[in-house]
DNA sequence: CGCTGGTATCAGCGAGCGATGATGTGAAAG
DNA sequence: CTTTCACATCATCGCTCGCTGATACCAGCG
């Protein structure tokens, strides 16, 4: 078993709005005009990051009238919480795999 | 309460080849001579980056005669997997807490 | 001591990416 | 239909950050 992370989607939350974009969305349905409110950013700059959370499979969108709506993907939140508490596991046992001095 | 992800710790793994470095740690204790083996890539490089990793909080040191072993700290992994399982619960519920059109 | 090998630090370069402004699209309101 | 508003797309700028090379440091070994 290849106890790994999904390098991409790290990357994707290791943006500092992005990340916050996702905790809020993580208590509430939001669209981006109320993103905006919450984050002060223009609008442009959290289209863009929408853009790079959908493509990464992180939300979906839901149409209502002129309005787009933002929901977290819970399974993806899940899956990468597993896979960390996996290698959390793996580590523990890794301090005694000491490979030798070359 | 919240639920929150600490945005540095996740930059800091955002980066592909410390991920990877973070992945082969987990297996095994090793030096930095043994992770230019795995990963290929130059020491100046990797020491870099090991010391990202160490500011972190996320690697520990254990010098042994002239070379050096990094372990993983396994609580930093467990814990983010705990905050990322708290993102995925509040998430679950999100669905319904809809913000009303403005 | 001097040499060798493992590792850390520093300065500089360059690509990648986040932020911004202008513009396009599409749907409701009038 | 025209206007307005929410949102997306595109091109561009600027800066961060990862990579590299030179160099310093430290620990063993002869």
């Amino acid at each position: 078993m290849l106890t790994s992370v999904d390098p991409d989607l790290i990357r994707v939350l290791g943006d500092p709005l992005r990340l916050r974009i996702v905790t809020l969305l993580a208590r509430e349905t939001l669209c981006t005009t109320h993103l905006v409110e919450e984050t002060g950013a223009k609008q442009t700059n959290l289209s863009n990051h929408m853009k790079v959370l959908r493509e990464a499979g992180v939300v979906e969108t839901e149409p209502c009238g002129r309005f787009t709506y933002y929901k977290l993907k819970p399974e993806v939140l899940a899956g990468l919480s597993e896979q960390f508490a996996a290698l959390a596991d793996s580590a523990r046992t890794a301090s005694e795999n000491k490979r030798a001095c070359p």
